[in-house]
DNA sequence: TAATAATGATATAACGATATATCAATTGTC
DNA sequence: GACAATTGATATATCGTTATATCATTATTA
């Protein structure tokens, strides 16, 4: 078996040094034709290719960007993802992902292996709860990083996420100007930082058209857990409504339970979720949903990565975008109404 | 702004050598109890992160495995990479992930920078269609791959993978068995090394059952393109009691166009599936499918790359997964019988 | 033609770690 | 108390690159 070629193989078998070698394939320097060409021939039939990690330490630049994520899974994720590694890759830096699975040990190791790796950048989308030494890690290591999505107190970094809170105040607006009176917030656990805002969005709405008493209902953002929390809900609270959902598969989640106890999503009780994940359009009845573009997310991602890599002294950036809402089947005004 | 720490900084601070700093932090050789607590101390004060390329470098070791799929959003893929990783992680290897969204070229330049950061394993979904180029790089550089799920003619290396002539074999013989006659598989499109193995498997259960002739009906491999195509579908075949699809996804789209006409999958048309990811449980009706479990898959497929790690030599290693014929609410015998 | 400028190639020192050899100081043995 | 054996720490070469300085040549100019 070959060994894999090196650097120096290909200085050797082109007849020149390593220095002219090294030259040439970064385009530097001045190099005659006919060596240019040896050297470009000996890389091509021995397949060389760049040690990057020899390459990075000497020259301090890197180009690849980290990305820890909560939930890989998630197809809302693997989109903004796609949409990420698709402008970077015109920027020439290379995303790699880790998937932190939600799990606050596996968080601080996924990160702690991007600084090992000296990743230029790093995005990072929070767990639930995020570990103080995560943090120092981070800045004492000095790398640019940039949460998205999910934040913490006293963040020190850039963020780029959704406005959550216009989301659910704009999409429970919309429930109470149907005629919606008895409006629950459904899905999600505990107080992570996006949840708190899209509850505050949801019972500033309510507060603002005097639209009566939030109400809350707990469940785990799977479709699965939803569907079944529905069940229990809805023998609880048979005098809601209308459900502002904690996300789409949250509500996708509640809309099949509601086929299953014969009910239906937009007739018997309206449904809105965030996200507009490729399944909401696609449902039946398709969701109604508080859209933001995963594609676009991932290009604003990168665009303030790469501005931040180019201005390391500037101030910090912090960017929401906002979510449109999008009419499909399962909002109408209440039967009573 | 400090600078990122490295081992000459934390020798420094705990007043000894970088030579015996490194001895304490890899715990090798003899260390007194004193001056190992003063590196300990320091290297955690300085959140020291060791610089894991100059460490694989050096040690010629680096622990880290690359996986390149074709899809990092399909949630079958996204369960096979949380049960890879997680295998691996007990054996102290790091998962990183590139898509390549199923093109040659993105794929090609994803393995060369695995390549390029000498990731010690490499695993490898192959996109529909593979470049020689990106054979020989793997080659060449001596990289020890193993390919997962979809392969290609004369690979010269290790595969893990789904058993699928059997999967659609069973599935249509299950059909067949039902009483169903007129049976078509449907989605897909081209001659890609998984669909080709899936159409074989049910074309010889047709053969061998004598159950007609077998009709192919191509489509893309999502859920939108599935469901539309399943209406040209109908209108074109409507003796057809039966589907076997090309995966759930497809399967979960053609039911979804038959509840549209409203038609109903299990009583006009039976559909069955391959893969049994999370929808097809939840999808109303219940998807019956060929189930393989991805977490199963994930830990076969790290399996299978710690025994090639270990013996570099061993011969090849050819590993296919059976599925199993999971029955819910989409199939029934046909209305005729 | 001598001095200067430009060209093309190379030698060498880093980058930040690890492995090996080395070395001083301490301990043990007869 | 002399010598060997052990302990604890360090000096140094090395991994595969890149950046800088250096050095022959050849070309240009006065």
């Amino acid at each position: 078996m070959l060994k894999k070629p090196t650097l120096h193989s290909v200085a050797q078998h082109a007849g020149v040094s390593v220095a002219t070698a090294s030259q040439v394939l970064r385009n530097t320097g001045r190099i005659s034709e006919k060596t240019r060409k040896a050297v470009l021939d000996a890389a091509e039939q021995l397949h060389y290719v760049r040690d990057s990690r020899a390459a990075s330490m000497r020259s301090g630049e890197n180009r690849e960007i980290g990305l820890v994520i909560h939930e890989i899974a998630n197809p809302f994720n693997a989109e903004v993802i796609s949409g990420l590694s698709d402008f970077l890759e015109t920027e020439n830096y290379l995303v790699s992902v880790l998937d932190s699975e939600n799990d606050s040990e596996k968080e601080r190791r996924n990160l702690k292996a991007f600084i090992a790796g000296s990743r230029s950048g790093i995005i990072w989308v929070p767990a639930a709860k995020v570990l103080d030494e995560t943090v120092s890690l981070l800045t004492r290591n000095n790398v640019p990083t940039i949460t998205f999505l999910n934040s913490f107190a006293n963040s020190p970094f850039d963020h780029v996420g959704i406005r959550n809170a216009k989301a659910t105040y704009d999409s429970t607006s919309y429930a109470i100007g149907l005629g919606h009176r008895r409006i629950a917030y459904f899905g999600g656990t505990g107080q992570t930082y996006v949840r708190r805002e899209r509850m505050r969005g949801y019972c500033e709405a309510m507060a603002d058209h005097a639209a009566g008493t939030p109400l809350i209902w707990d469940c785990e953002d799977t479709k699965l857990a939803a569907s079944e929390a529905m069940i229990l809900f809805c023998k609880s609270h048979p005098e809601v409504t209308a459900i502002i959902c904690n996300g789409d598969r949250v509500a996708l989640g509640a809309c099949l339970s509601l086929a299953r106890q014969d009910k239906c999503a937009g007739r018997d009780i309206s449904v809105i979720g965030i996200d507009d994940i490729t399944d909401a359009a696609l449902a039946s009845p398709p969701l109604t949903t508080m859209a933001v573009s995963p594609t676009e997310l991932g290009r604003q991602l990168g665009r303030v990565m790469i501005n931040r890599l180019q201005n390391p002294e500037q101030s910090r950036v912090y960017l929401d975008i906002t979510a449109e809402l999008v009419i499909r089947d399962t909002t109408s005004p209440p039967s009573d109404a």
